[in-house]
DNA sequence: TTTTAGCACTCCTTTTCTGTAGGTGCTGAA
DNA sequence: TTCAGCACCTACAGAAAAGGAGTGCTAAAA
């Protein structure tokens, strides 16, 4: 589909691009003239010209002035809106998968955990899960356990079964009465609040009305609103085949390979994969906030109230075909 | 001091050991005789003499035959146990770690995972955290909360405010009483059993009544059995600095640090870290199951009913002085 | 007996040079 | 338009050369 803006090329081009980047994407070496020219049906001096019109128009390049053509970020972004067509995914892809997905005991989070392991280890690149649990989710059983004078647990249950739990330290001495008074308020008064919605609930409604029944209410609300506010912002990271990804021979650089390891390690770097758009997307090179070396594709998820972002991180030669095809594929059977 | 079988050296040549060691921690680079003379007070011809001794008694090594010393694995451990004398840590170690310390409202994992992401980055080796609830917790509430017609949510808090639950997925159709009275059954009995003899305490003790009170109290005895099960099983691991480690001048190798990132990734191997013994214990090269060649230093941690292993890998030349003593620190004053 | 200056020697590291392999662009003829 | 032929380019690998840091040994001095 051609929009507007879009390089044109002929059809003989294209069909060069797409092997070209397809050999690229198996081997990792720059693909010569003479490898194409059998498959092309013609001679390596015309295979040559219709590379050199490629690469006037930026979709290939070179890595020096008498090398073969590696495919540019642009290459792979036309390969990837115009070329590519969505395989089907294979019998032996699936059937890994669904082993995961029968398993009835298993929670949707760990589900996509297990998946995007599996996933991991099949494509050799690397998986990232950004969860949070969300609007959909409400409070359906708030419980409040001392431990002692000083210290509280709170403990949140969605109706969904998602469970999050905060330690709350109270300063100073508080009465018991008034604890257990708040308990039974907040009990009272959020059961039913989407999660979140918890901190504005807690401010609007809750605290008023604590403000009357409470003496210490100050001490008690700061409490279970620093609490109830962490509910809302946990997010859960999890990775892997961290490693994967680093075997691939791109990454033979002691430099680079620190490099993509301590980005792994900051969760800010690593948060700022979740996705907000629609669908299976795919961020080539620069298009990417985590490097300009590698390819994320993602889409985001929403099941059953829980909600996040699923990953996979590559060289931006990845087999985007492949990716794309299983990360759909887990999303939506998941649904099921 | 000396233990039986201990080599028996001079004290000149244990004071050119320690030079020598002390000299390759901070540089990482085989220590010539010259650099060593002045320090020593006599030729560079008698060092070479005296470290040609030390070769022999195999504490230090040649990387060729030409170059400069370095020490062996030996030659560390003669230093951990008989040259290095404790420091004390230093005013601005101690008030950075002071800071996260004194912070009420952090629960004790907060505290020494905090701790440790501090020495991680004041050091630059990297941290891991073994975490585990103890014996010392006893089970002081047992919460269960149906989510559909299948589903629970099992919540089980510890009298030391420790938090862990699980989903539960019942096989088939249960009838709402046999789960209430099951719940009911299981409060009543397991309040105040220690945490690590739940699952025995279930089979003997609560399995009997089960089976006299709850129609289908296969399926559901089953079912809490497996939840419980694993939560005297869930060992929480953290690491903090990966990285850090990765920047030492011995992981210039792409392949070895490759190797180092997959063994981080590597749950079974990162658990084996765990310590059995007391006080804090160094383990060199081989002595340690991680990799030959890094160092461990860990130490158990056992308060109040928090237990679990902190451990620093660092290369084989890692400052054993300021990592013992950093560890002993936290350790002991987390108790406070 | 211990220390030391002097010297030959060793091996690593860095730089330079070489040949080769795999490519390209251009040109003129088919 | 296509293509064979040719001149040309660069990366890569290996060999050779130069420089540097450090050793072991020996014979003389302390």
């Amino acid at each position: 589909m051609l929009k507007e803006g879009d390089t044109l090329i002929t059809s003989r081009q294209k069909d060069l691009l797409k092997m070209i980047i397809e050999e690229y994407i198996k081997t990792a070496k720059p693909v010569g003239s003479k490898s194409i020219c059998e498959r092309m049906d013609c001679s390596s001096a015309t295979v040559r010209a219709e590379m050199s019109n490629l690469e006037d128009l930026g979709l290939l390049e070179k890595t020096h002035i008498s090398s073969g053509r590696i495919p540019s970020e642009k290459g792979y972004r036309y390969y990837v809106d115009n070329i590519m067509e969505p395989k089907k995914l294979s019998g032996e892809d699936m059937l890994k998968l669904q082993c995961i997905m029968d398993n009835k005991s298993l929670t949707i989070s760990d589900v996509i955990e297990k998946s995007m392991e599996i996933i991991a280890e099949m494509t050799n690149y690397t998986a990232i899960i950004l969860g949070k649990s969300s609007k959909d989710n409400l409070v359906s059983k708030v419980e409040v356990i001392p431990i002692d004078e000083n210290n509280l647990v709170a403990i949140v249950v969605t109706n969904k079964g998602h469970v999050e739990h905060k330690n709350i330290y109270l300063e100073g001495h508080v009465s018991s009465r008034d604890i257990s008074k708040t308990i039974e308020l907040i009990n009272k008064l959020i059961v039913g609040t989407p999660i979140d919605e918890v901190s504005s609930f807690l401010e609007f409604e809750v605290k008023p009305i604590i403000s009357n029944y409470v003496e210490q209410h100050e001490i008690l609300y700061n409490a279970f609103y620093n609490a109830f506010n962490e509910f809302t912002n946990i997010n859960h990271v999890n990775m892997a085949g961290r490693v994967n990804m680093l075997n691939q021979p791109e990454f033979s650089d002691a430099d680079k390979i620190r490099e993509i390891v301590s980005k792994f390690d900051d969760k800010e770097i690593v948060n700022a994969i979740k996705e907000e758009g629609n669908g299976v997307n795919i961020y080539i090179g620069s298009e990417n906030n985590f490097d300009d070396d590698v390819t994320v594709i993602k889409t985001k998820y929403n099941i059953n109230g829980e909600v996040g972002t699923i990953a996979m991180i590559g060289p931006k030669r990845m087999d985007y075909d492949r990716v794309t095809t299983l990360l759909n594929y887990i999303v939506e059977n998941i649904n099921k």
